[in-house]
DNA sequence: CATTGCGTTCGAGCGCGCTCAAAGCCATAA
DNA sequence: TTATGGCTTTGAGCGCGCTCGAACGCAATG
């Protein structure tokens, strides 16, 4: 099954640190298993944001939610489904903006998957850039923090006798895994 | 010297895409020759921000910067190097907030250093929080793409006959380098 | 000498993504 | 029966990080 493969290349993409990963496992593969219908503060403790955020991103027109006989909330396996995907791509940063347009995308019809898969594209480079950046900031940081002065800038190095980056953790390469 | 050891790190950390990865080695590499002073649009130009905001950063209480007998703002080597410091920390996620207080102790003299070392650290930990994250966001974005079919959920895959992602770039391997 | 252009200050405004307050409905527990 | 708790709607408020407008100063240019 296609959900076994993404877990295992995921397993293996991150290897150290528990509770992010776990999470994050559990955010990739639970959609296989989606309930039959859930109450909102349930879904709200699923997918880690307030109801306040759910009822938000309804009012925004990102996602149908039908009513009990008090007008409470239901959500039924689409909407859970849909709200996944809204979450997951809000965490990877797409704006709101952009989540509309693709939510109203999805609503008008099969013919417009090609826009569909033209948005995601652009997404997926998005992130890429992002996560160049970071890892750029990250060995930026992490030269500061082994070089550390107390100078603003990272090219006037001083305390070369004991490493106080060694106090917080035991040493290791320079460039994380990532 | 350090300075071409991070830059050789970096150059092979990114090893594709252009014009990103060329400015971000400027970005870390520049600290070495700061020019003696520059005005206001020169800083803006060298550092990818507006006029408005190293204004905006001065007002905040950032950084300090000499005028000249007109009024205007000459900035010095010191301004320029923690210019350059702050955008790096704020590109990399870190708030307003925790610069103000970085950079508080920064003048409150060399017996806050561990202090700022551990907000450094701290900082550096958000930032490998954040690249899981971002790593595991665009494993779902690639799967999505590559098993595109329209549905909100990535478990629905049709359109197995041809692949729409193909239209945009070649065939890859799942998981991108990172 | 007026215009153009780049700078200044101060305060207000904005876009984003929530987050909350108020007022009310309904069901279960004491 | 009252009270508690969780849900509803609507509209307003907020925190962040800029971004801009207005009114002005100064210097070089046509």
């Amino acid at each position: 099954m296609a959900t076994d493969d993404l877990m295992t290349r995921v397993l293996e993409t991150l290897g150290d640190d528990g509770p992010l990963s776990v999470e994050a496992i559990h955010r990739l593969t639970d959609l296989a298993d989606v309930p039959e219908s859930m109450m909102i503060t349930e879904v709200a403790d699923l997918l880690d944001i307030s109801p306040h955020t759910l009822r938000y991103y309804e009012r925004a027109g990102l996602v149908e939610v039908p009513r009990d006989s008090n007008g409470h909330r239901v959500y039924d396996a689409p909407a859970i489904r849909r709200l996944v995907f809204l979450t997951r791509m809000r965490l990877s940063g797409m704006p709101m903006r952009d989540l509309q347009h693709y939510t109203s995308l999805v609503d008008a019809g099969a013919h417009t998957e090609p826009e569909r898969l033209d948005m995601l594209i652009e997404h997926r480079d998005t992130i890429r850039r992002r996560l160049r950046e970071l890892t750029l900031s990250l060995a930026a940081v992490e030269y500061k923090i082994a070089t550390y002065g107390g100078s603003t800038g990272p090219d006037v190095p001083t305390l070369n006798t004991t490493d106080p980056a060694l106090r917080h953790e035991p040493p290791r390469r320079a460039l994380p895994p990532v």
